[in-house]
DNA sequence: CAAAATTAAATTGTGCGCAAGTTAATTTTG
DNA sequence: CAAAATTAACTTGCGCACAATTTAATTTTG
């Protein structure tokens, strides 16, 4: 068996590389996700924050961008611009001061109601079956757990 | 059969979203690339449109948004940019001058020798086989075409 | 052929995403 | 317990990504 195996000239085409077919659904599902987020005035990473805020409301700013896998160089302007539009609150906790709870309003509450919705659109717009999106989804776990292991 | 499948609570649960997983290894794989782009001083997008001159050099704006799914609002600042690093040159097209074809300098045809190298180490980041990525990314392409498509 | 419509790039404005640096609070340690 | 180290959040600066607008060239059409 080979050990340095081939690599034919076309090894570079767009095509052909992973990389650029995430890119590429990355921004795919970005723009079907848009005009489901407009109606409601959200980005696509906030409505990510309120999916995070709709399973445990009120975590640090910390804890959130664990979740995301976002530092508080993208959160904090982002959180600001949730609260502005009163989505959420921000509130320094009292037992530790450095840290910065964020929780749901009322109107970010209410809207987790309208998320089933999104999901329902979303799930028809990918044509696949719930089997097919969770396979591909644990496929995409994989790769990135792989990708952020230390080299 | 149910004609409306149960939507169990989690369902919205951060870790059950295909669009997540695909945001998620989209970060992943620029966190990857990054040190690797770094030693020439591109960033992944400006990577991608040498990938695509690689291929097939001297093209338009507008094919090279096409082919990268990127509008000139994106691609002028960066191509002014890879320009301005100079492995590209931007003239405008004596048979169309409202076109401005975009194409390699010595220096960024000589890159592409190096770009073989980056392939490698990204194969091995993903821990992946070449038939694996392969049908990753396969997956991915119909996923895009998808989401794509007019509602 | 001249007016209207279309097309290609560029520009402007907003919001991520990340690196690097700042500030303030807490924890560690000597 | 005071100095040093760590931590959380914020800020600044840069580069996408995209919508909307502008400008100039070309094509369509009346």
């Amino acid at each position: 068996m080979d050990t340095k195996p081939p690599l034919p000239e076309d090894a570079l085409a767009l095509g052909q590389q992973l990389c650029f077919a995430v890119y590429s659904v990355a921004h795919a599902f970005n723009r079907t996700y848009k005009p489901l987020l407009d109606r409601f005035g959200l980005t696509y990473p906030q409505y990510l924050v309120l999916l995070a805020l709709w399973q445990t409301d009120g975590i640090t700013v910390k804890t959130l961008g664990t979740q995301l896998g976002l530092d508080s160089g993208t959160l904090s302007p982002l959180l600001k611009r949730l609260e502005a539009a009163g989505f959420v609150d921000r509130t320094r906790d009292r037992s530790d001061e450095r840290q910065v709870l964020v929780s749901l309003t009322q109107k970010g509450q209410d809207l987790k109601s309208e998320a089933f919705g999104i999901l329902m659109e979303i799930g028809k717009a990918t044509g696949c079956s719930r089997e097919e999106a969770g396979a591909l989804r644990d496929a995409l776990h994989d790769l990135t757990q792989h990708l952020d292991r230390p080299a």
